[in-house]
DNA sequence: AACTATTTATAAGA
DNA sequence: TTCTTATAAATAGTT
């Protein structure tokens, strides 16, 4: 219907064929308008031009989302099975495995336990008492492991006070600071430094004690 | 276009109405092959009677479920969220509160322990001891339970035993019968009742040790 | 985007 | 429904 008849196949000139497109676009949106009008008809129309672009007609009785759950009913097409349905039972298996693992967690809790037979409480029990036993030497090597810590710690602090009293020792025995500082000076330094090798062995002890009592508190809170 | 211009307005007669809507409908579709030919376009275009009729076209290069997802992703519609996207949130939170459940089971199953801190050992060990009391308690609970029912049983069936002993005694007061069973048949009667009850008493502890014995290999596997 | 010669679609009738 | 056909509508090529 033109000035010439053409023939139904791609038009090559990308000009000529956006041209048309727009055209016929235009002459279909204008036939499904009519058609919902004058047949009293639903029509879904969506059209994607080959750069990309989208125009849709949509009769104004109804909504996109209607039509397709409509053709999807009549079809029995499983459109959206693959990503939904499949979905919705991949849902409900989590939802399931996750009450069971809800259920299973209160029972190693000590709730839910009515319904359980005997034989599944002693398996439970002793159960839970091998992985008390496991979490309990957890426990101890996390403490003996803290423990090398600190002591490592307190090595390296004996160790740099010990440098510190050789360098001072040796400064004592240049004449210089011989002149100026005298014997009861170096007493003193002695002292300082035995003191503080007490006072963080203090220090050590008192954090074990202090961990320990707090082990106390929380056992009882 | 045809003998007369008519209105683009609902047609009212019937039979009309499905004639045009025939005619017009074989027209658009027609349209929509042209333009998917011509233009290489993409066209969905479904299309639903008044009568509830549908009919659908497809360009050949693609699916429906594909155009409407390109529909939707341009669009910015949520044609679906509310059914599709938000189950996927739910499917993705059920997923990680699962992983989070599978954790604490292993934990509280004595794996998975090397990243908790040893006042969190120290926590879950002593949870784990509360839950355990637990299980015991009522682990007990339902020996106990299982015991006082096997007792009731026991002392039914005595019950049924000596009922059954009175009326055979009452019986053994029939001349009839007294003429039939003599005094042996009664002792044995009587061994019967005994030795059934002892049988019961048996079973119990029989039972029980079996039990016992049951709990004893569960411990050592 | 407008024009228009032609083709195409279709309303009415059979 | 389908065919026919007169006529309305759509549109290819042009400006």
């Amino acid at each position: 219907m033109g000035r010439g008849k053409i023939e139904i196949k791609k038009i090559e000139n990308p000009t000529n064929r956006q041209v048309t497109y727009s055209k016929r676009r235009n002459g279909i949106f204008k036939k499904a308008q009519e058609l919902t009008v004058l047949c009293d008809a639903k029509v879904s129309l969506i059209m994607i031009s080959n750069t990309g672009k989208i125009h849709e007609y949509i009769s104004p009785t109804t909504t996109t989302k209607k039509i397709y759950d409509q053709y999807q009913k009549v079809m029995k097409t499983d459109l959206w099975k693959s990503h939904y349905e499949k979905m919705l039972d991949t849902l409900k298996r989590h939802k399931e495995v996750n009450n069971k693992l809800r259920r299973e967690i209160k029972q190693r809790m000590g709730e839910d336990l009515n319904h359980l037979s005997y034989q599944e409480l002693r398996s439970l029990e002793q159960n839970m008492e091998a992985s008390v036993a496991i979490i309990r030497e957890r426990k101890y090597h996390k403490l003996k492991t803290q423990t090398d810590t600190y002591t490592r710690k307190v090595n390296g602090v004996e160790q740099k006070i010990e440098n510190l009293m050789l360098g001072f020792e040796a400064k004592c025995g240049d004449p210089h600071y011989a002149l100026v500082e005298n014997e009861g000076d170096y007493e003193s330094a002695a002292a300082f430094a035995n003191g503080a090798s007490n006072l963080y062995a203090f220090r050590l002890h008192s954090s074990h004690h202090g961990e320990g009592y707090m082990m106390c508190t929380s056992l009882e809170s």
